[in-house]
Order: structure tokens, then sequence, then C-alpha cells
DNA sequence: AGTGTTGGAATGAATATTCATTCCGAGACG
DNA sequence: CGTCTCGGAATGAATATTCATTCCAACACT
């Protein structure tokens, strides 16, 4: 019995009032389901960060956020659709900081340092969600999409390294292993100032920066 | 004739025979044991790196393992008691395979290469290994001993870099600074070809300890 | 040696708990 | 007063852990 079909119509997106872009000022009643999707977009994320993924349940996000269990499932289909559009919304917030008016045309030094300052402002101030985004890179339960935008932003980068490397002011070799070099080393400076319970100065990560170029500097 | 004195008398721990090696023949029993027990251990590596601690069920474990549910529990107090044990033997094993006989009177950049290239050594030859160290990195669940085995480590490693930045051969910094960075980009290396499914060959560590030495060096 | 006894390892179905998801009555809003 | 959103108890599946039972190798005693 009970045929897993869902006999209630798919009401496909969270159903928020849909709000025209035609009402500025007055948003109370969209400002406060706005507000919910956000209280548990951010609940979410902590406690995803804190126990991961498996080890957070449900109520427990829905208690953190403030809100009934049962509203969640009025913004997300199923947890794991939330921690996929946790991903995604961070990803694309830190493609954007990152690569949003790249300095194409500038030198390598500088193309460098700025990719790595960028990478450094957004992870310093959002520093969970930056730990977030570590924690679930490749995860089993990110879908396609999740996936794609992360691959997008590595096109980008990967396009920007081999040119460099044409012009030799980068070491030759697999474009991928330098950038995980790259990455690697800024996920490790994060977390030896974390492990201490700090968040890295300005000053350790432009110290950082200088040590990595002359790590990958032809 | 087999000195039997082993009465029954071994309460707490996993009993294992533990008859005098006077048996050669019969070692059949205690092999069986020991064996259970290994076998638990790496079933729960594998699951464990593949899906997670939350994410993996007991039984999982145990069917992998060959053995009984309850079996575990012979064995290890919970699946807690259990995670600790892998993390604590494979830190320990990690930690020896790159200290044990560690050249303390060589030259600073010689120290650095060894300590490279055994962590490579280990992580190519343990690959489920390291990746779960990783992983666990950390985890709420590892109790108050992992954490010490983990520390014993670091704090062998933070001298050595205090000792060759007095010789003015490192950069100067806050040691946990360098060592995040230089072991960040030690696991940046092995993600970056993990994602293309490959173990990194031995050009490409020689490769990434030139560039992070370049890193690194006063 | 042959036979009976026994301690305790091994098992896996049973239990109690926890979890993701659903459901529906109660309000808020217009 | 109809419509729509919320909350949180209800539900059923899944999970960690237990425990009554089976099984076997090593004595004990002939």
């Amino acid at each position: 019995m009970a045929p897993p079909s869902n006999p209630r119509s798919r009401p496909s997106q969270p159903a928020i009032p849909a709000g025209r872009a035609s009402q500025p000022a007055i948003a109370g009643a969209r400002r406060v389901v706005s507000d919910k999707r956000e209280a548990i977009l951010d609940a979410a994320l902590a406690l995803f960060v804190e126990r991961g993924f498996w080890g957070t349940a449900v109520p427990e996000i829905a208690d953190r956020a403030g809100v009934g269990a049962g509203t969640i499932y009025r913004y997300f289909d199923s947890k794991e659709a939330l921690v996929n559009a946790i991903y995604r919304g961070q990803k694309m917030r830190f493609s954007a900081g990152v690569l949003d008016d790249f300095p194409a045309s500038a030198n390598t030094r500088e193309q460098f340092r700025t990719i790595w300052m960028r990478m450094a402002r957004f992870a310093s101030a959002n520093v969970p969600a930056f730990i977030f985004l570590e924690l679930h890179h490749h995860a089993s339960y990110l879908d396609a999409e999740s996936r794609a935008v992360e691959q997008r932003m590595l096109d980008i980068i990967t396009a920007v390294v081999t040119a460099a490397q044409a012009r030799r002011e980068l070491k030759a070799g697999d474009p991928r292993l330098l950038m995980g070099l790259v990455l690697g080393a800024f996920i490790g400076v994060i977390r030896s100032c974390l492990d201490v319970g700090q968040t890295p100065a300005d000053a350790d990560w432009a110290f950082a920066e200088q040590c990595i170029w002359e790590a990958i500097r032809s």
C-alpha cells in the first residue's frame, strides 16, 4: 500500500509570495518569509560546519533557526536540497568575490596577489561559509549542478594559470598541481589560525601570499 | 608440554587466547581473533573515508568486515571508540613513518626534504589512511587522547622549525603559520591528483617539494 | 587416546532510540 | 471568511547497541 508516488501536487517552489519586484518599501510579509529562509540557511550552515551533514538532525536546524521542523520543508524539498542550496549560494558568492572584475591585463604577480587577497577577504569575513565549502568539497550528496558551479570557477582560474605559464611567469607543470598547491596552502593558513581560535590577520595573509608566490614563480 | 599457565582469568580485554607462543601448529585460534579486530578496523577505515563517520552504519561495517554486528562491540566499546582507535593507530603510524630516525643534525634543506618525502611515501602507500586522518582532523567525536597523539607530533616538528628559523634558514614568522602552509600545500597536491583519480607520482612530489621549499626558505 | 565439561568468543534478531519527512489544526492577513 | 503560512506532534524507516543463544577449542578425568 501507500505507493511512494506523491499524491500532493508538487508545489515546485516554496511558494514564496512570489513578490513582484514592484513592492519597493513595504516588504513586511515578504520580509518575514525571506528572513525565515535566510534563518534556515544560516542555521544549517553553522550546524553542518560543527557536526557535518549526516551528524546534523533536521529538527536541530529548525530549533536553531527558530522555526518549526515542518517549515524547513516549505522552503526546501529535502535535507539534501538544503545542503545543495547552501553550497551553490556560498560557492557563487565566493566565486563572484574572487573573479568579478578580474584584472585580466595585469601582470601575473598582480593577478596572483589579487586572487589571494580576495580569497582572504572572503574567508576572513565568512569563516563558517569558507569552512563549509571546504568540508563539503566533493561530498556524495552534492548534485550535478553544485559540482558544475565549482567546475566553472576552476575552469576560469585554470585558464589564467595556463596563460601565465605560457608567458613563463609561473613554473611549468600541470596547472592542477599548482592550483592544488596554492589552494591547499591557503586552507592550511586558515586552519593553523583557527586551531588556535583566531582568524588570520592581514599581515598573516600578506606574509603567506609572498611565500606562495615564491613557490610558484618561475 | 605446553605450559598452560593460562586459566580463565582475563575479564577486561577482548581476551585474545594469548596462549604461550608454544603451539606453533595451533596458532589458528589466535590468528582468527586478531584478524577479526584487524578486519573491523580496515572495514571501518574504508567506510569512514567513503561516507564519513555519521554516514556509516555499524552493521555496514560488520558486513564489510565479515563479522556479526555484535562482534564489533566485543572489540570496541562504541562506534566512537572504534573511530578513535583507528585515528590513534594511523596517526601514530604516520608519525613514526615521518619522525623515526629523524636526521636531527642534517641541514635544513635536507630535513625539509626528508619530512616531505616521508610524508609522501606514507600518503602514497596508504591513501585511505591519509585521507581518513585528514577527514577527521579535529572532529567532534575524537577524544582527548586522540588529540594528544596529534599534538605530540606537532610539538616535535615545531621544535625543528623553530630551530631552523633560529639558524635563519627558514623565513621568520609564526612557526604554526609556516607549518600550516606546508601541510596544507601537501594535502592540496594529493587532492589535485585524487580529483582526477590518480595518486601523485614521484615526480609530482619532487616538484611540489621544490616549490614549497622556495616558499619557506629565508 | 577418548569422552565430557566448560569458559567465553561470536552471532544476529530484538530493542530502544533517533531521524527525515508528513500532516493538519491554528492562526495571520487581506 | 477564504487563503495561505506555521509549528510541532505524528509517522515510519533506520540506526546503535544489547543479549539470549550457538559454537568451539582447550582442559579434566578416565
